[in-house]
DNA sequence: GCGACAG
DNA sequence: ATCTTGTCGC
């Protein structure tokens, strides 16, 4: 097992492009791609990253809501200091440990993270939603507003139309149009999910804007507190 | 060699 | 991501 497993244990975390991408190649094959299955589903988290400081800080945002009611029965809203620059391809190592903390932070630990960036569509399948599933245990899905790699057909404007997003014959995420004539979505799953669960989980929580409000409420507490 | 490049 | 004012549109 990887040695950045539990949550908190982010002492060992690396620091250089370097570093980042040998442990990349490490726990890459840590990772899991399959359906939800019969677990339950209680409590559905938004998780959101940012930063401030010019990048010193690392302000991450989490809500938790009941999955059933959608009643708010959480949050947290941690800084701490920034260990990496932003490099593309390598962003969970800049923001997973400070959502860890965020994490660490929560009263009610959630069954399910919903996080801004991408799943597995990601060069090596290791976006910051994977990681962040990875690193603490649970199910996770990715929910981006830009494409990182891979190719898909034009989306249909009815709303909830999707196009697959597919690299090296292998589909990485749903192309998501959650709203009527607005820029789609991607949306991929994360650890210890598929991509048919990834797109139900953030459908479920979609109302009228173009992202799910579990992502919307963990970016308003974030930004309402600069 | 020339772009592209989550947050 | 963040730095920033007004402005077009439902």
């Amino acid at each position: 097992m990887a040695s950045n497993a539990a949550p908190g244990l982010t002492h060992d975390w690396p620091t250089t492009a370097a570093e980042a991408r040998a442990l990349q190649d490490t726990i890459r094959k840590d990772v899991v791609v399959a359906p939800l299955g019969a677990l339950p589903i209680r409590h559905v988290a938004g998780v959101d990253i940012g930063f401030e400081d010019q990048g010193a800080t690392t302000r991450a945002a989490i809500v938790v809501f009941d999955a059933d009611t959608h009643e708010r029965v959480d949050e947290a809203l941690v800084r701490s200091p920034t260990r990496m620059p932003y490099i593309p391809g390598l962003l969970s190592f800049r923001e997973v440990p400070g959502a860890l903390d965020a994490l660490a932070a929560l009263h009610v630990t959630p069954d399910l993270l919903m996080v801004d960036g991408h799943g597995i569509a990601h060069p090596k399948r290791l976006g910051v939603a994977t990681h962040l599933g990875l690193a603490s245990g649970l199910p996770s899905i990715g929910i981006a507003k830009k494409r990182l790699v891979g190719t898909h057909a034009t989306v249909p404007e009815q709303r909830l139309a999707w196009t697959p997003l597919v690299e090296r014959d292998e589909t990485i995420a749903a192309v998501l149009r959650s709203r009527p004539r607005v820029n789609p979505i991607f949306v991929s799953p994360g650890h210890r999910t598929d991509l048919t669960n990834a797109l139900d989980w953030c459908i479920r929580f979609l109302t009228r804007y173009r992202l799910p409000e579990t992502t919307r409420a963990a970016d308003k507490l974030a930004s309402h507190n600069k």
